[in-house]
This record gives structure tokens, sequence and C-alpha cells, in this order.
DNA sequence: ACGGCCCACGCACAGTGTTCGCAAGCCGTA
DNA sequence: TACGGCTTGCGAACACTGTGCGTGGGCCGT
């Protein structure tokens, strides 16, 4: 070690590191971290150095916590699953309602953190994690509390689980370009008109229908399209049972 | 220009560019080339250096065809919305099995490229695409046929689409981590089968599901649980038609 | 023969995920 | 008390990424 490189070997000058005087670095706060950073910047400015520096830490220190970064984002995946509410059983207003609000809150969740969307298809044992896990059998025992078989609970589940994804991925989808836009959802619908309008230009049903849709309210919109699709998801997995049960 | 650099000014030391004899480059073998090296490599091995040596070309070749990464993304989804058959109106068996098949034809397009889904939340306006917009017009015809009014059309569409994209997300994740496994699919869920028992191991619905799928082809109960739930989905958007029919 | 245009490309820049080796604090033991 | 091991943070480095800019070469109209 070459002896004479500091030009003033004082205590004040060297940095005094005291570390281990806060617990250091936690996988819980790195993962809350990372769901900051991806709720303010979206999923590419997620970056180990960015979430080094909101940490105060250097770029590579989360690798003692986390192996990799595709499983940092696996955990904050199951993170964004846990603020979902599960349905209760034995809700006072019955199954239905219970597995509804789950889905209100489930949507809710996802739009919440639209980002998410572009990561699920990667995530592959997402289903694995803790909170996912935990909903699911929450939801299973609602279905069976509706007299659903074990398995046909299962199916419902999927079905609606699946409806729930598709539907969130086309509206975060808006919601990110949205985003990026800097404008509101009535500004830029009007700013985008015209390029849809000559999009859709060939086909006459698709022009009626964006016709009806500029005059109404876009985020309403959603919504109720959202609630007309899950009750037909509903009645869907309902019917089902009613005629598989009594033949 | 500094005149003697080189220290064998040949004709053979020359590299004899000959370009222009060929076309050069073109939008459409660009999106033609991603599109192989996604389908071959995934979503992580598509750079722009990669496409370009793969096209024969320079790394920033495509800028001149293609503005960004995006929008080549943007392209390349059309691309695939093109492969999904359109469903027919006038069916001899029947609109409910024009949207069925166009249905299967659309898991098996978005299976087929199953890095897709990770775009999808991305790819803002992708429905405005002339593939995309092609497709829903015909759906919406095929309804139509269906007595449905246009309104309810546009629902059952939407509420179509979501629960098919939703669910294929799902079996994307899987089969991307399928993939990079490298194994079959039921060897690797053998291998995964202790690890899938020890998170559930909670929660006895999960368990005993888990337990029955054991016993089975996995991708034969993919298969049918995709059919089930769009039979439920079908019925439901049936049986709203029917219930705000006759009042 | 020459000027303008188009288009491919090498270079460069800022930034990425991740590996490796080093250093510093803490603990158990001699 | 001294010392060796273990854990943990971190700087440097590597192989890449997307993309802006300037260059230069081939083609076409005059």
């Amino acid at each position: 070690m070459p002896p004479d490189e500091q030009s003033f070997p004082s205590v004040w000058t060297r940095p005094h590191p005291q570390r281990r005087e806060q617990p250091a670095l936690n996988r819980e706060q790195i993962v809350a971290a990372a769901l900051e950073l991806l709720d303010a910047e979206g999923i590419d400015a997620l970056s180990m150095r960015k979430l080094g520096t909101r940490l105060n830490a250097g770029a590579t220190s989360m690798y003692t916590h986390v192996a990799n970064k595709d499983e940092l984002i696996e955990l904050v995946v199951d993170e964004v699953y846990g603020e979902i509410e599960a349905p209760a059983t034995n809700d006072p207003e019955g199954w239905r309602a219970a597995i509804t609000g789950c889905a209100h809150s489930m949507r809710a969740t996802l739009l919440r953190h639209p980002w998410i969307v572009s990561v699920l298809g990667e995530a592959g044992l997402a289903y694995l994690g803790p909170n996912m896990s935990r909903l699911q059998e929450a939801m299973l025992a609602v279905f069976e509390e509706g007299s659903f078989t074990l398995q046909a609970a299962n199916q419902a589940t999927n079905t609606l689980m699946a409806y729930i994804i598709g539907i969130s991925t086309s509206e975060a989808a808006w919601l990110t370009t949205l985003a990026r836009s800097g404008r509101s959802e009535q500004e830029w619908a009007d700013r985008l008109w015209p390029t849809a309008l000559q999009a859709v230009e060939a086909y006459p049903r698709l022009r009626s229908l964006y016709a009806v849709q500029r005059a109404q309210s876009l985020s309403d919109a959603r919504d109720d399209d959202f609630d007309i699709g899950l009750e037909c998801v509903l009645n869907g997995v309902v019917a089902r049972l009613a005629h598989h049960a009594a033949p």
C-alpha cells in the first residue's frame, strides 16, 4: 500500500463510515423502495443504480439480499398482490358481493401500479408467492361458500382472474401512454381523435362506436365496462354450475 | 484528406460495398426479422445490434425505416395480430362457433409468440393498428349477426378479449419459464413439485388442487381450462343479452 | 460531368445488469 | 486482549444496450 497518497491524512477528510448503526440494508426496504420507484417513474426507470442511490447505498449493495433484478421484481409483484383485499368468507351480503368487492380491489390495485402488467408475463411463478397463494385460497373458500365444488371454484377463480388481468392490461397500456403524454385523459383523447378516426376509417362499426365514446367520460366508461364484463363472467360461472348440478 | 493512410491502396483491400443491388433495407423485412428473433430467443434477446447483424446490416441502419425500438415493437405486435384468424360472418355453424374459433386462434397465436404478453401493457395504442382494427370489426360483425346490438357486441368483444389476453398472460409466463428451463412440461412440473407443495402448505384447498393436477397432463388441462372459461364468458354475455332484450 | 439526395454505417455517449475483489465492522474463541 | 473468520457494503470493471451525429458512397436528374 503506498503510504503517501493522501495529502491531508486527517480524521476530517476520512469519510468515517459508521455503518451498522442502522441495520444497514434489508430485503423489505429494498422491495419497498423499488415499489416507490416503479410507481413514481415506471418500469423503465427501475435500475439497480437508481435504486441504490434512493437507499443511500451503492449500486451493487442489493445483491447480498436479492439474487437478481428478476428476483427483485418477483418480490415486488407479490408485494403488490398483498395490497389486494381478499374476499371475506361469511360476508353478510353473500359470496357474490364478496367476490365482486375483491375483483374491484384487484383491478384498482393493478391500475394503481400500471407497470405491473408488463412484468406479469415474465414473472413465471408469481402464483407461488405468499400473497398470491393467500388470495387464491380466499377466493376458493368464498366460491365454496356459494356451493361451488372445489374444481368449479378453481375454474371460476381462474376465469375471473384472467378477465381482470386482461382488462387491466388494456387499461394500464392506455394509462401509461396517458401518463407519458402528461395531459388529462379527455385532453389526450381529443388530441388523438383525428388519428383514431383515420385508423378505423374503413370500419363502420368501430367508427360509430368511437363516435359514441367521444360524448362520454372515458374513465366512467372504463369503470362501467369493467362492471358489465365482471357481471357477465360471474353469471357465466354460476350458469355453468347450475347446469352441471341439476341434470 | 490525408492521402497515404493505406499501405495497400489496392482494389482487393478495399471492401467493395456494392449496395443497392438488393433494395437495401425495408420496413417489412425489418419487422419480419424482429419477429423471427423474438420467437427464437425471447424479448430480452431483441436488440437493435442483433437485429442488424441478422439483416446483414449495421446496428443503426434500421432508424431510417423505424423511429424507435418502441415503434418497432408496435409494428411487430400488429404483425402478430395479423396471424389471428378473424371470425367469418355467416358461418354455417352459427355465430357462436365462429367466435369460438376466433378465440382459439387468438390464444394459439399469443402462445406461439409468448413474449408478446410482456409488451401488451406498454404498446399503448395497439388497438389502432390495422390488423387489430380489422379483427375487432370482424368480431363486432359476428356478434351483431347473433342479434347483439352494437353496444352489446362491443361489451362482448371487450370482455372476451380481456379473458383471452389474461389467460394467455398466465400461460405465457409459465411457458417462458418452461422454455428457459429447457425441460419438458411434465419434467419441469415434477421438479417444481416439492417447492410448490411447500408454498401452499398452509392452504388446504390449493393443496388438494395441486394434488389433483399432478395426475393429469398439464397441457391438456390448460386447453380444457381455456375452453371452460370461454364457455362461461360466452354464456355470460348471451345471458346479459337475453335479460336486457326481454324485460 | 456534376450537384443534390437518400441511406447505410462507424463512432461515441450515457446508461444498464452483474462479477469480483477489497475493506471494514462484528462475533466467537484462544 | 488479540486474532481469525464471517457478513456486508462498495468501487472498478466488463460486456452490453438504445440512439444522435457526421461521413461517405451510390444513384438520379439536369
